[in-house]
DNA sequence: TAGTATAATCTGGTTAACCAGATTGGTTTG
DNA sequence: CAAACCAATCTGGTTAACCAGATTATACTA
């Protein structure tokens, strides 16, 4: 089990590597948006990797809008200035996995502007969908069982609601994770689980009417016991 | 240029397409979290795909945290719950592209916190690269030079102070295509970029003496202008 | 029969060969 | 001389072959 974990280490490791050296070469021959860069068979024999890598180097990129391949063509300097271009990279280069406490306190920040938003802006469609997950979190946690999956989802659904795609996606990216979190460290006993029902339906009580400031009220409310479990470990 | 778009979307709606065929399948077979799915192989020759895509395809779930490959041994569910999987799956399936307001939006919502984090918890070595950002942006403007990327340079600088790995990651991900759609819109016109220097001291100000409402406040003092321009595109 | 050594097979990952289409340079033609 | 044509080359993407290590089935031994 540690073995396949330091070969992906070491391979993030030597992804990254080539991103540095994409970056100075871009530097070096001060490429500017729109300009192409070398081939992957020229840079996999340059840098001495194989071309894999620098795919993988370059989709990276390409996530991140710092470059655009187009198929039969070649790799371009996306439409982004070299000042910011330096400083994404090395960021990106930088990059740490995020800890426990970073993703709940992120995941309250983000919540409590999607619940007002959902509040604003949902759809009749939008408040079904809340519905029925708020329906399947009461069911399971009525019948004893554990129930955080039903629970993240109920919350997934009221970012849907919000209208706001970014938003959406952002949530979508940190909610496995701290699905897998509270699983394994037992956040939600069955005492809070029970409570949550009632500030559950609060909430989409509040959406339903659309009333945000009572919504983001409920919401604060209901995340009151994780955001001391967050401050507390 | 529509071209290569077109193959690049419809190579997206067969990884997804994959993606609910993989779907299907562990419902079909109720796997749960631990098990192991069928090799590459299998999958690429049951779907009629080729095993790139089917490798893509978990590549994608693996992103999201759903599934976990282990060399030389396969590919298994990862620790998270069938349905939880299930939801999150659809949503993935579902999930539209940012569009400008909903980026804009988002920025705002982080920033604000990022900023009060960054006031508590920066260190003294985060104060010198927010105060370098910040000197790299005036002398930018007051030569009469756009300076949208040293801009955001200067607000990812003191993401990067907030000591919060996860909101540092998702405004690393927000901010290259919030750069490219401001230079495209020209959103900042020369009087704000002047103005700006101004309330980017009194930010960083705010930082250095670690107030972490007053760092807010001047925070949401500048992001007013942005504030309506989002709102009335 | 239980335990172990071992060989055959299967795994995700990597490398190399191949593909269709874009690009480019030279040539021809009006 | 300019424009149109064409073939050779180069591009990112795709496919197929290969690899080292993990797994599994088998046979052998105590």
């Amino acid at each position: 089990m540690n073995l396949e974990a330091l070969t992906k280490k070491d391979n993030k490791e030597v992804v990254n590597n080539i991103i540095a050296k994409i970056r100075d070469y871009m530097n070096f021959k001060n490429l500017e948006p729109g300009d192409k860069l070398p081939s992957e068979r020229m840079l996999s024999e340059r840098f001495e990797v194989s071309r894999n890598s620098v795919r993988e180097a370059i989709q990276k990129l390409e996530f991140y809008g710092i470059l655009k391949s187009i198929p039969q063509s070649g790799t371009f300097v996306a439409n982004i200035g070299v000042i910011a271009m330096n400083g994404i990279i090395e960021d990106i280069l930088k990059l740490e996995e995020s800890d426990f406490r970073s993703l709940v306190e992120t995941r309250i920040l983000l919540e409590l502007k999607t619940v007002r938003l959902a509040a604003t802006r949902r759809t009749e469609s939008d408040l079904v969908a809340v519905k029925a997950a708020l329906d399947a979190y009461s069911i399971k946690v009525l019948d004893g069982e554990e129930a955080v999956q039903e629970d993240l989802l109920f919350h997934l659904a009221i970012a849907k609601a919000s209208g706001n795609s970014t938003i959406n996606t952002l949530m979508l990216i940190i909610t496995p994770e701290i699905i897998t979190n509270f699983e394994k460290y037992h956040v939600c006993d069955e005492g809070q689980a029970v409570k949550g029902i009632q500030e559950h339906l609060d909430i989409y009580n509040a959406i339903k009417d659309q009333n945000p400031q009572l919504a983001k009220q409920k919401m604060k409310e209901h995340f009151k016991a994780l955001y001391q479990y967050c401050y507390n470990i």
